[in-house]
DNA sequence: AGACAACTTCAAGTAAACTTGAAGTCAATA
DNA sequence: TATTGACTTCAAGTTTACTTGAAGTTGTCT
């Protein structure tokens, strides 16, 4: 497969896969001339790939957990770890997506006065606080 | 109140709160000589903003929120929304979590044969790629 | 009064994860 | 064979949310 095909079925841009190999995360398996050539098994890396992003790892951690043999060898610590941290998170959007919920039905004039609300914020004043951006997406 | 005042009680150092006035999510409510100074209230706001942004929403989002009037005015509609996202979010976050800790378990020799495995790596590359990034604290 | 810690502004820097643009190469099709 | 569209590299640009540094000001304590 060459770039092109993998970005159709990946749905990633041609950019992100060179990109992508440049930081080690996955790996043409030779050229065509000056054309990059993938294996298909690519795809399922790139599967993973997305795995780990959904699941809160940055590239650098998820380029080291395959990084040495290449294939996925990540250590089971980790794993629990990470996984412990999600509930956290999961827990943590709960509390957020009901609140939410809560503050769109609630009679009270403003959010503030509503007792419920204000618990919420206790939480979220109380949370380590986490960067999180969108891409936006272009749909021109 | 001034800065530094909001900065230890907030957990913000100050040069986010004058970030966040310079971006319109907070104001202070005057001067003392150069000094700003904020009345007790921003503290409820900065509570806001971080729930906001545990929520999911940019800075120009909450800024959006309550940028009419000064006390946060959230359609519900958009409030209602931004549950539903979450939810999805968190069924996401949720079935990763699971999946990890199956991972962690899995006899498997490759979490790559695993097919519960495989059944998380489809969920994965199905989903909108939403970019998170952390912020790295510098314990100094 | 004088020192000093804490404030001020403004411009520039940082990190992550990509994207974009320019300039060039090339395999396949007409 | 000439065109073309898809590829190539490399450097630089983008976004978000801040942080850092320099240079200057000032309220407060001694």
């Amino acid at each position: 497969m060459d770039i092109g095909e993998v970005a159709s079925r990946s749905g990633l841009p041609a950019s992100t896969l060179r990109y992508y190999e440049e930081r080690g995360l996955i790996q043409s398996t030779g050229r065509h001339g000056l054309r990059r050539l993938f294996d298909k098994n690519v795809l399922e890396r790139l599967a993973l790939i997305a795995l780990g992003r959904n699941a809160g790892f940055s590239l650098g951690e998820i380029a080291a957990m395959f990084s040495a043999d290449g294939r996925p060898q990540i250590d089971r610590d980790q794993l629990f770890a990470k996984a412990d941290e999600l509930d956290k998170n999961i827990k943590q959007l709960v509390a957020m997506r009901d609140g939410l919920r809560h503050a769109a039905n609630c009679p009270a004039p403003s959010h503030l006065e509503c007792p419920k609300f204000q618990r919420l914020l206790k939480v979220a004043m109380k949370k380590p606080i986490k960067r999180r951006t969108k891409l936006t997406l272009k749909t021109e």
